[in-house]
DNA sequence: GTAATGTCTTTTATCGGGAAAAAACATTTT
DNA sequence: AAAATGTTTTTTCCCGATAAAAGACATTAC
């Protein structure tokens, strides 16, 4: 077994919720556009359709027979690419109790523990290092530095940087550039989400990320761009086994987001400033509370 | 043939070159940490120096027979691990002419050509991904952005938030701190290398490196320390195959660095931002100048 | 003749294996 | 008994091989 068909299963199963709808399919090169994978892997989609009896196909032309079922998709498990499991299971450890600074990771093990090959948690941890919470030591082994006070205090000091720069870019962007009808739109969603905190709290971290990362691609600069991937996978694993006082703090954010987005719209660089540094100072003090106090040093243990 | 003995060969023309004062060798696991290897390689080391009549060895005695020839090293090119041979290998090809960006990159034709297996270079093109030079197209090739202007402009910009910061911390350490001692250390070599300037200009790229990367450190800020790693790969290789106006370069440098150094130990945070703002615009302008014109834009090649 | 389909080739993702190097354990020496 | 040496085990690094997926080329349909 070399390499699992993950790609193919999970396209299939978005081909699937595309079909119910439309009576008849796209084009092969049209499809491929549509779920973002060859042509090759679109082929192998349309033969299974046809194999179960959903569409009959030939040729150009791809009728669809009847509605999937629930048993048509593929497990959802199953449409994982390994660097997600890997990374999930990884998240796990290091943000579960006993994960101490100072600890070593061992390529093998975690191998073996996940069940996959060595490589592949290899590519894995040089990856992941870039977020700072390992490090290599050359022709050895990996040490945790840990999810610690520090770290936090580190992430949110660039972010603080990064986006206070990148805001003071946007009120500087043309009336007629194209983010102001996407800030327009974040707005709309922004407004709706607010109405409905109650019942649709959880969505919020998805409004969150697409709300900065419009912003900071106002910067135009690829390095405040990729950095706001380690915010974003930070927060996201952080978040998501870390549900205290959820609702409380998201209904905070978006009313703070509303008054950043009305900053933005007056284009007066004093309020954007004001109104950004207001929220990204809760947004720190949302992640530093929520770290664990006996996470905070680490005594370093350094192997020989 | 599955790994190469390179850390063996290098260690070992280190270990050659600690023989010819001592005349007897210390304990195998002082050895491992002098030469920073593990013991096993301290053993196979001695087991050769003894084979080729280097050392008289038993036991914990290791008495030096003769002074290490010639001929007893190990040829450079086989010191090198796999990873500096890639790199080298496709920075030769990114600053060479004819790296367009949009450019794809293909990993078995990579390593084909440099000869080594496709894991190694995958994990390469991973790491060096983090240098904003190359962008991964998920299940698919890697694509050059290329070293263009752009580029440059962008890593400067966070080179100067970065430094800036880093010097404004640095002024704040307090007198006892043990960087000011650093400081003073390299404040000499400073004097020394500008007093023989024409002779020893092209040592400064080293001077340089341990400088900036002592005022990065006092923003003890991960991602900040981590980030001169950008900045010094691209001076690297950029200077490597760009001689040009070296020495005047160079000497204008020190001068700069000596400047900055003296306004940090005034700690007058006005003066050390001066002499930042001095130095870093001069080096911007340096890279910039450096950079081929045809390379500013760079059609994106798009593919499907 | 453009755009689709059909077929073949190349590349990527991943595994298992094996030598180099590190690390752990056992034994000796001072 | 602390620290060295001797020995064994484990882990890292790297390759070649293989299925999945992408891409290229040839052929057909409109």
């Amino acid at each position: 077994m070399s390499k699992s068909n993950n790609v193919y299963k999970d396209a299939f199963n978005r081909c699937l919720r595309l079909l119910d709808e439309n009576k008849s399919l796209p084009s092969e090169p049209e499809l491929g556009t549509l779920l973002g994978v060859s042509r090759t892997t679109v082929r192998s989609i349309l033969a299974r359709m046809e194999e179960t009896g959903l569409i009959d196909w030939n040729k150009r032309n791809k009728t669809v027979l009847r509605a999937p079922r629930p048993e048509d998709f593929f497990p959802e498990e199953e449409t994982d690419s390994l660097a997600e499991i890997i990374e999930r299971s990884f998240m796990r450890r290091l943000l579960a109790e006993g994960a101490e600074a100072g600890m070593q990771i061992n390529e093998l093990e975690l191998a073996r523990e996940i069940g996959v090959g060595t490589t592949s948690v290899r590519e894995f941890l040089i990856r992941f290092s870039r977020f700072g919470l390992i490090e290599k030591r050359r022709n050895s082994h990996w040490v945790l530095k840990g999810f610690t006070r520090a770290f936090a205090l580190e992430l949110t000091e660039i972010r603080e940087m990064f986006e206070l720069r990148s805001a003071a870019a946007f009120v500087a962007l043309p009336e007629d550039s194209a983010v102001w009808v996407d800030l327009d739109m974040l707005e709309v969603q922004h407004r709706q989400l607010a109405s409905e905190i109650a019942a649709r709290f959880n969505e919020f971290s998805e409004l969150d990320e697409r709300f900065h990362r419009l912003i900071h691609r106002a910067s135009h600069n690829r390095f405040i761009v990729d950095f706001y991937d380690v915010i974003a996978m930070i927060f996201h694993y952080h978040y998501q086994w870390n549900k205290a006082e959820e609702r409380q703090r998201n209904e905070v954010a978006v009313q703070e987001h509303l008054a950043y987005i009305a900053a933005l719209k007056s284009r007066d660089p004093a309020k954007v400033d004001a109104a950004c540094r207001k929220h990204l100072k809760s947004a720190r003090q949302t992640l530093l509370s929520s770290i664990p106090e006996g996470r905070q040093a680490g005594r370093q243990v350094q192997p020989a």
